[in-house]
DNA sequence: GCCAACGTTGGC
DNA sequence: GCCAACGTTGGC
């Protein structure tokens, strides 16, 4: 059965999910696979891996199954293998079946796909072109495609997504996408095969495709491959995946030697053909009746009752819970998904020790008598071969809680874990069978430092590297619905062409720095954004080095890596938006305020300009470069002749104390100030604090320099050039000390309306012409007057008036 | 160099 | 099955 490797690779490669019918409708793409799965059938037999043809045979065999039912296409041994060689060696092989890769996203490509598994440490292949594998389907009306992908890396790997292309052009990534996009009842539409159903929906598929493993590749999973011993080596009794149990049961009906790893002695109870479930390893570990005894494992075929069918099997079968017996068909029936978060770690024997060169099955122990004399296809490694890493004693401890991992494992997780035991509970005494978390956290945490080099863990860390899961965005989980990210969200109303993460809660410490809510820092702080939080934007090569370099800004050391004070340097920032009601924009006061934020908080009402040495120069070139930077943006946003509005938000440093319920008050007063009309050119935006500050953009009013200021406690201050209005003014007596609702906003905004900034005094000597008017103020001016009167009653006091 | 767009993948 | 959102690409 080995002489006609294709045939028998074939079947394992083979989507498990429908495509038969959809094969003939993807001619194109079939030839491609032709020639590509003649690559793919060389990979066994072009490994130099392999010492003898006979190994690779028995890799083939257990692959293919030789001729039984389709097995899953993700096909770990061969992955193993496949990775294996990839860990030790450069298959120049590998690299021209990358290309084929990059080719295979198409209808049909699915059988490429296994090579596409093969080589997740692969760097991503160009993409394909998005016209590229639409294939005509007219059974959803003229002009629709269809289009299969199968996902080339991560733990879904091989996972197919179908797209459809409508006559518009109109992408749909799902059911609910096609249903709005055809406007047609879909519900008896099967998505995934493109057909249309009568009467009765077909029954749920038996996907016999399990979690594909990944970025499962070490080099000692390599070398222990070369000791030869094909099925019967510790690598395969160490597989997690049910993958492997699944061959296991199907190879073990023709070639006892491959019917190494769980298998039990009800295995034939497997249902066939496309019910043929993929069953896990036996449990052996807590809380099963049958423990290992002394270190010897052979209790497991014990006789139980099916705790759902009541049918009487043999092994141990447990539901997921590991608390009632299940016979294989329960056990299958009630996996519908298996393992979904499963890394299918395994135990990697170290390849060096005296157990792992040991070759040679003594054939006088427990475990190879078993292997002799049992049905049971589970074939335990011969003691003597057993690893006995000191390095793995040494860490075996107990005290392997790796709380990432663990904590996604799923219960399920057990099923595979058990098998782990049932292998190494002899092997391992110090962990006894009840040490079944620990157990299973040691065996994903040796497996993470095995491969903390390979491209495979960068590949996870790149994934994840976007958020610190500390800070305060990374902790929000609600999104602000008002940025261009969320207003692009289909639960928003959007069309979904960002699909970015609300910008409020990128993080604010390793999201890419054009993802987080500002970009008007751009011109304070450099145009390359030193100085920002977040990260620099990616130049694709992700060499972090040269960009990280530019983040070492004078002002703030916000090189965001990894400085626990992000946080408190967070500064107030904007988002911009292309989407029309929203957009890109400055506030005046916001570029003011990153100089006079500090001085310019909520809790102080007591001016800041304590004396007329206001006037000095210094003070009042600054305000007149606030007012000539604020009046510049005002008229750029009024020669766009595009709605302003400016959302400058933080969600660092919450000074007030106030809780995220509080924040979320202060954006619903936001919302609806956003959906409100509000007097002519103020604008409502949120900044650090979080604070909510009511602005006036331009330059033709009288409040040019005015803002509202709004605490999450909703109570309220007015500034004019920064400057806050005395506690002690009248317009504060006119107007409740809270702001609670949109009208009590636009009351206060109609009132100011009613004022006039203070003008100050005009100096005493008359200067030259070409200097510059400097005013001075009472430490107590009141800078807001009526627009009736040009100088308050405290400048006026002051120069005698 | 920026950014809109979207392929892709993780997670529920 | 579906959504969220990460990372990359190509156009500008």
């Amino acid at each position: 059965m080995n002489q006609k490797p294709v045939e028998t690779l074939l079947p394992g490669k083979e989507p498990v999910e429908e495509d038969v019918d959809q094969r003939t409708e993807k001619k194109s793409s079939e030839r491609d696979n032709t020639s590509e799965l003649s690559g793919t059938e060389e990979t066994p037999s072009t490994d130099p891996a392999k010492e003898t043809p006979a190994e690779v045979e028995e890799e083939d065999r257990k692959a293919g199954g030789g001729g039984e039912p389709p097995v899953d296409w993700f096909e770990p041994l061969e992955d193993d293998d496949d990775d294996a060689d990839s860990a030790s060696r450069n298959d120049p092989e590998e690299e021209s079946l990358a290309g084929e890769s990059e080719r295979s996203e198409s209808v049909g490509g699915s059988e490429k796909t296994i090579k596409k598994m093969y080589q997740p440490k692969m760097p991503r292949g160009k993409r394909s072109h998005p016209d590229e594998g639409w294939v005509e389907w007219p059974a959803l009306g003229q002009g629709w495609k269809r289009k299969e992908v199968v996902r080339r890396s991560g733990s879904s790997i091989g996972q197919k997504d179908v797209y459809y292309l409508s006559p518009r052009g109109d992408r749909v990534r799902s059911k609910v996408e096609l249903a709005t996009v055809m406007n047609l009842d879909v519900s008896k539409f099967e998505y995934k095969t493109g057909t249309f159903y009568d009467g009765e929906a077909p029954p749920p598929r038996v996907r016999h495709r399990i979690k594909r493993k990944i970025r499962e590749r070490s080099s000692s999973e390599s070398s222990f491959m070369e000791h030869g011993e094909g099925a019967e080596t510790p690598d395969s009794l160490h597989r997690l995946t049910p993958s492997l149990g699944s061959k296991g049961v199907q190879s073990n009906q023709t070639n006892l030697s491959s019917s190494t790893t769980f298998g039990t002695s009800n295995r034939n109870e497997d249902p066939p053909g496309e019910h043929k479930i993929r069953l896990p390893p036996p449990s052996s570990s807590k809380p099963l009746p049958f423990p290992s005894i002394n270190g010897e494992i052979g209790k497991e075929d014990s006789t139980l009752i099916c705790a759902r069918c009541s049918v009487s099997f043999t092994g141990t079968w447990y539901d997921k819970q590991r608390k009632r017996p299940f016979c294989p068909s329960c056990w299958a029936s009630s996996k519908s998904r298996e393992h979904p978060m499963i890394r299918f770690r395994k135990w990697i024997p170290c390849g060096q020790c005296v157990g792992c060169h040991n070759t040679v099955n003594c054939g006088q122990c427990a475990n190879c008598k078993h292997g002799m004399q049992s049905p049971d296809t589970r074939k335990r490694l011969c003691r003597k071969r057993r690893c006995i890493c000191p390095i793995r004693k040494e860490s075996g401890s107990g005290s392997f809680i790796h709380q990432k991992s663990y904590s996604d494992i799923p219960d399920t997780f057990d099923d595979s874990m058990s098998y782990q035991s049932e292998v190494t509970d002899s092997q391992q005494p110090s962990l006894k069978s009840s040490d079944t978390e620990n157990f299973s956290v040691n065996i994903d945490m040796e497996d993470e430092d095995e491969l903390s080099t390979d491209d495979d863990d960068d590949w996870h860390k790149k994934r994840k590297r976007r958020s610190c899961g500390e800070c305060k965005a990374c902790l929000c989980r609600k999104d602000c619905g008002a940025c261009d990210f969320c207003i692009d969200k289909p639960k928003f109303g959007g069309s979904n062409k960002k699909r970015q993460k609300c910008r409020l809660r990128q993080c604010q410490r390793q999201a890419m720095r054009h993802l987080l809510p500002f970009q008007m820092g751009q011109g304070e702080y450099g145009a390359d954004g030193s100085g920002l939080p977040g990260r620099p934007r990616p130049h694709y090569t992700y060499s972090r080095k040269s960009s990280l370099k530019k983040n070492k800004g004078p002002h703030f050391d916000l090189d965001a890596t990894d400085n626990e004070d992000d946080d408190c340097n967070f500064q107030p920032m904007n988002w911009s938006s292309s989407d029309g009601n929203v957009r890109d924009n400055q506030s005046m006061q916001q570029l003011n305020d990153l100089d006079f934020g500090v001085r310019n908080g909520m809790s102080d009402r007591v001016p800041h300009i304590s004396n007329h040495n206001s006037s000095q120069p210094d003070q009042q070139k600054r305000w007149d470069a606030e007012r000539s930077h604020a009046q510049r943006h005002a008229k750029e946003e009024e020669e766009d002749e595009l709605p302003m509005i400016t959302q400058i938000f933080s969600l660092a440093d919450n000074s007030a104390g106030s809780g995220m319920d509080m924040d979320n008050q202060l954006i619903k007063l936001l919302h609806s100030l956003r959906s409100s009309v509000l007097p002519i050119l103020w604008y409502a935006i949120m900044v650090e604090g979080p604070q909510l500050q009511l602005i006036q953009c331009s330059k033709q009013s009288s409040m040019t320099d005015t803002m509202v200021l709004i605490d999450p406690g909703f109570c309220y201050q007015v500034t004019v050039q920064k400057q806050p209005l005395l506690p002690t003014h009248p317009l504060y007596d006119s107007y409740p000390a809270r702001l609670t609702s949109v009208t009590e906003v636009v009351n206060l905004l109609l009132g100011l309306e009613k004022y006039a900034v203070c003008q100050g005094l005009p100096p005493k000597q008359p200067l030259p012409d070409k200097d510059p008017i400097i005013l001075e103020r009472a430490s107590t001016c009141d800078f807001l007057v009526k627009k009736n009167v040009s100088i308050c009653i405290h400048c006026r006091a002051l120069r005698g008036l």
